[in-house]
DNA sequence: TATCGTACTATTGCTGTCGTAGTAAATATA
DNA sequence: TATATTTACTACGACAGCAATAGTACGATA
């Protein structure tokens, strides 16, 4: 509805998806639909995930390791996939940030604030 | 030389290498070899650009329209391909410009300084 | 003489994301 | 009561940017 000019393309957030489904894991075992809401209410709807990328960003760490999955019943009987962070996946999770750190370093030597 | 622990990934520059290329040209036209190792300069080696990826660069963005190439012979009658950037290069970094913020803005709301 | 630096081109493959579509149950709205 | 919307996924194919590998060719340096 807000109608941002610039929108962010995937080429650029690309290998930092697991890194914000990571973060939403560490504070507690989470499902695909509520991550998908809490990163769309986290950066006020400027990056809505898609249900594609999500899903696959699943299963891509879970084969790693970096997650484990398990079903639970939700309160209206409906199964739901569950996520949870492993140790891996904490590591992991440092690393791409400590990475960031660095790519923004990296990045902004080629970047011109207009003056 | 310096082995950095950290490693930037691809999927994370990605989209970017355009961007640092038109950042080069924005100076003067220049050619492959030469942006490279200027892009290795600036970012003290943290970031080499690989030339497959610099090369295929140019021709996508000379389909793109961003830049125009031509042929020039150096110095020792060898002959080089300089890159030269037009209008819709500079309408093009400055978008990405801007994209970069709002980039950084997003996911550094997934990023936990170490505490 | 051989290696290194310069300056590319060509081909193939990988992988994360996207587009499209479909399923199905629960809840809200008319 | 009928319909639309929200919830909660799964499946499949395609795309595009980057990487790996290989090769070409010439000049300078050791």
């Amino acid at each position: 509805m807000t109608n941002n000019m610039i929108e962010i393309s995937s080429d650029v957030i690309r290998g930092y998806n697991d890194t914000m489904i990571l973060y939403i894991l560490m504070e507690a075992p989470s499902y695909g639909y509520e991550i998908a809401k809490k990163i769309r209410a986290l950066t006020e709807d400027k990056y809505i995930i898609k249900e594609t990328t999500l899903y696959s960003a699943f299963t891509r760490m879970e084969k790693n390791g970096y997650v484990v999955s398990y079903s639970q019943n939700a309160d209206n009987g409906k199964k739901r996939t569950y996520y949870k962070m492993t140790d891996a996946g904490k590591a992991y999770y440092k690393e791409k940030c400590a990475e960031w750190q660095l790519t923004k370093e990296v990045v902004e030597h080629f970047i011109r604030g207009d003056e």
